[in-house]
DNA sequence: CCCTGTACATACCAAACAGTCGGTTTGCGA
DNA sequence: TCGCAAACCGACTGTTTGGTATGTACAGGG
């Protein structure tokens, strides 16, 4: 342990320790504990436990958006449409989710709780994270053309559902302890959109 | 407070509370508290924190599962398949899933427990509230016959996609503060269901 | 009317909790 | 080499935690 990770190491235990148990039951002790660094550590770098959560919040965040992004070098909108599902399909094996979602932790902790920015913080990355694949939906929508619905509505629409099938999917894998459940998720989205698209 | 019904208003208090800041932050106290009765009559009636919680599982599955129950009198298995599709969307919109899922709170918190057995008997849950329409969908994909996949196999997938988009939906709904993204969830499921059915 | 078990209440405990504070180490610019 | 701020340490505090020990009110059978 050298000098100067301290704050690195903290958020990545408090990151494990969070989707193992849950916000309220990941102690600060325990998380500077697998962290390897003290109390003082701790409140050196986040004034408080919450601000720990929302630095968490970022860091995982990050890495969930990147893992989802694809090179936008494609051509046409259904290309890159379907490099997004088989890049989905991908994450959702992967190691990333594997311990679940933590912004799915976040959502259902703390919903009612006085104070909800960190709630809010949750729901704006949410909607983020569906941006890039309702973005493509919309230009996929206008160019088949003939839209029962507004092209606009219906990619909003379709792209919560992706967030929907992701998070159904990790908690069900988590109840049932069996990852496949993700990947098993995303392709139900990704057929219902085939046929939902046609 | 009459003599005779702690037992059930810890239930009722404990669910609240337990959808509302998850199972670690509801404490017994507070439980009490809302309860109206002591910690007394707690232990008295449950021999731990994790005894109310097995008993609060079965108390609110209990609700759930007769909430999406139907008469069973319907004639053809697509009638029934309907029935139960439009009963869904009715528990969406309705009072019972609005504070959250109990069992994905579960599920999220008590996924790497040392003793799983909480974890274990709600996906035991997960999958009772499964099986009804898994069974309809079985008998509708033996009915039109010509089937890609065995029956079997496609209707325990179809009926494990249900779940996904009820708790993807209600996970979602919680984040935004937005009840109704539970009702599109399971209107989506509609639609791909007719639309993979076809 | 008394006796007994069930249904509670009250006071308490050790451990764990988030957060604090005075002190020590260390990198680094002057 | 010195000075100083940032990084980090670890003992401490007041409160809260799940759980217990002991007592009491009361319904119902004899």
């Amino acid at each position: 342990m050298t000098r100067g990770e301290a704050r690195q190491q903290l958020l990545e235990a408090a990151e494990e320790l969070v989707l193992a148990r849950g916000l309220s039951a990941a102690t600060v002790d325990e998380i500077c504990r697998l962290a390897g660094v003290t109390k003082g550590a701790f409140y050196h770098h986040f004034k408080s436990k919450d601000a720990l959560a929302l630095a968490v919040l970022d860091h995982y965040y990050g890495r969930v958006a990147a893992a989802f992004t694809i090179a936008s070098d494609l051509a046409s909108p259904r290309e890159r449409l379907d490099a997004m599902l088989t890049r989905a399909e991908e994450v959702a094996a992967g190691p990333l989710l594997r311990r679940g979602c933590l912004m799915a932790v976040f959502a259902l902790e703390l919903a009612e709780r006085p104070d909800d920015r960190l709630r809010a913080a949750v729901a704006e990355r949410f909607d983020q994270l569906g941006f890039g694949l309702e973005t493509v939906l919309r230009q996929v929508l206008r160019e088949q053309g003939c839209a029962p619905k507004p092209a606009r509505a219906q990619a909003s629409f379709l792209a919560r559902q992706f967030l929907v099938c992701l998070e159904g999917g990790i908690t069900l894998a988590k109840a049932h302890k069996d990852p496949e459940r993700v990947v098993e998720a995303v392709r139900f989205y990704r057929k219902s959109l085939a046929a939902q698209l046609a």
